[in-house]
DNA sequence: CTGAAAGCGCTTACAG
DNA sequence: CTGAAAGCGCTTACAG
């Protein structure tokens, strides 16, 4: 590089005007202790010369770093583009800038990226943790998104409320014999998503859950769920806590012969990426992450403005309910429209 | 916060000892102009206390930041984990932090993110660029990963060699009769994994492409592809150049009747977080992204200590073939083993 | 409204 | 081997 004419500092910049780099500072930051015609010339010579301001030395100055650390257990979950892209934008937004740090799926790492992400510097954290983690309180402002159900949580998706959706859209669909399909039965965000459907099952519908195990993915296929045979024990909806259990159950079912979703309906949440791409398409319900990302967000800028500990408010985001074309009468019911 | 006892700076714990600041700073540094037993009691006082430099400060002084910034046109694209992680594991085994920068999957907006990563004071940065945009050189080291033929490309999967493996297995398993997906005549990496396939095909096989349209997934579901239609005139190897399009003709192809793998062969590209999950699993190419992650990281490195632009290799880091259940022999032909 | 001064916490030549 | 000094580029009381 060396390029001639270095990026100019503040003092170059006041030098050239002829004026002190306090009224450089202000000027800039539009604090308003300068007055309006030397501002904008000011202004105007900054932009010029194409002055950016040095990020280490207002860091230094003012201790604040202007970075937010997002830490996931597992960076690699599909979700995690959805969440980081959310964060990302709430984040610059409010002028702040976003650290990774993974912890490689080992929870007992999540301590360590937490940690690299405070030696950074940064300014506060958003923590998105698997299980539920006891978060431990680095002296350091965190926003958790988890479900309402886990103590320290920040701010999330109204998981329950998601799963009532769900349970409504199948009941008044016709549906009276359930699987509820899960993976961890320590998820709170799981569990919240089951106990809502079950709390909006009319009596007389069944209902049981499916505890699946997680298959190690990396080159091994996953095993199969048995849902033949539950669809010949009569189940005909297929509710999923995941849409990627929901598609395993989609292809899983589709395999062995079964019409989705002339014999059985099936849905998932989050909408992943693949959702809307398979045939047919995947009802799901998803969090409207924007909103949580802007929560969170906020709530550690004001822990960091005040330096404070974030208030822990559990308020549930509400869920969007997609109807897509896994879900539809189930046979011998006569079709609403 | 406010806590008793803030973290203690250089100048206090040099202060404990009775030692300069300079002599705690090479002490910790590891530079080794101090004598072993002051050294070392000097890390002991520094643990003991808990002392952390200050980023801030290191950087102002030493116009280094230690963070890397990533840079992808869509941060939702699904490969977006995987590559996030491999990032951050190269950067974090660097000694670099990573700050992530969204263009929302506007290519006008990439140019953008750089900028907002350069303000930040990143050290170089990685891009991931969507199409064949045009990289601005910003007087900033970049690394961009993409295909061997892109210029400018830093580092790459061989994606044409993944094509090519991909062709050999369709072609050894008897296929003669090909159906080539892919979604974006315009990338450069797609159309290596399509040269490659053809590259393999002998005197005799058919093999046409097919552009599919972006369906613009948001509520909407994917359009047919019409891949019945294939089959019925002979296709029996569809080999996309996305998992996400090959789950699409998956699901398409299941949903009209036809049986996977016995019918017709699928393959796709990336391995991603679905692939291994579906029934019957995903014969898929994925890419070595440790390694091009490593590699680009240390091109930025080397270039950020050199104060340099990094080289621009167009080395091919080799793909793998990943063999699931979407592919075997085609209907009347003997099976190999 | 504007300026002079101090200082954030490091690291790096430079002396000794 | 160790220390004194300067300085990275800002911002923020404090004077004027």
């Amino acid at each position: 590089m060396s390029a001639g004419r270095a990026t100019p500092n503040l003092s170059r910049i006041a030098a050239s005007l002829g004026v002190s780099p306090a009224t450089v500072s202000n000027a800039l930051s539009g604090k308003g202790r300068v007055s309006a015609e030397v501002a904008n010339r000011i202004r105007a010579v900054a932009d010029a010369a194409g002055y950016m301001p040095s990020q280490a030395a207002r860091a230094l100055r003012t201790g604040r770093s202007g970075v937010l650390g997002l830490v996931l257990p597992d960076i690699s979950h599909p979700l995690f583009p959805q969440i980081a892209q959310a964060i990302e934008h709430a984040a610059s937004t409010a002028g702040y800038g976003v650290l990774i740090a993974d912890s490689r799926g080992d929870t007992a790492l999540q301590t360590d990226a937490i940690y690299r992400l405070i030696e950074r510097g940064v300014d506060g954290i958003v923590i998105i943790p698997r299980l539920g983690t006891r978060i431990v309180d680095i002296g350091c402002p965190m926003a958790v998104i988890d479900s309402p159900s886990t103590p320290g949580n920040t701010v999330s998706a109204d998981h329950w409320q998601g799963g009532q959706q769900v349970a409504d859209h199948l009941v008044s669909l016709g549906h009276r014999a359930f699987l509820l399909i899960g993976n961890n039965p320590l998820s709170n965000v799981q569990n919240d998503r089951i106990g809502g459907i079950r709390s909006r099952l009319p009596a007389g519908v069944s209902a049981e859950v499916l505890w699946v195990e997680k298959h190690d993915a990396e080159h091994g296929a996953a095993s199969s769920l048995g849902l033949a045979t539950r669809v010949a024990s009569g189940v005909t909806a297929f509710a999923c806590v995941s849409d990627l259990l929901a598609l395993r159950a989609l292809t899983e079912l589709q395999r062995a012969g079964v019409r989705v979703p002339e014999e059985v309906s099936i849905t998932g949440f989050d909408d992943l990426a693949f959702s809307a791409a398979v045939t047919p398409a995947l009802t799901t319900v998803r969090m409207d992450l924007p909103r949580i990302a802007r929560t969170a967000v906020d709530a550690l800028v004001q822990a960091i403005d005040l330096d404070a500990v974030p208030a822990t408010g559990s308020s549930g985001v509400p869920m969007h309910l997609v109807i897509r074309q896994t879900s539809a009468h189930p046979p011998g019911h006569p079709a609403a429209d």
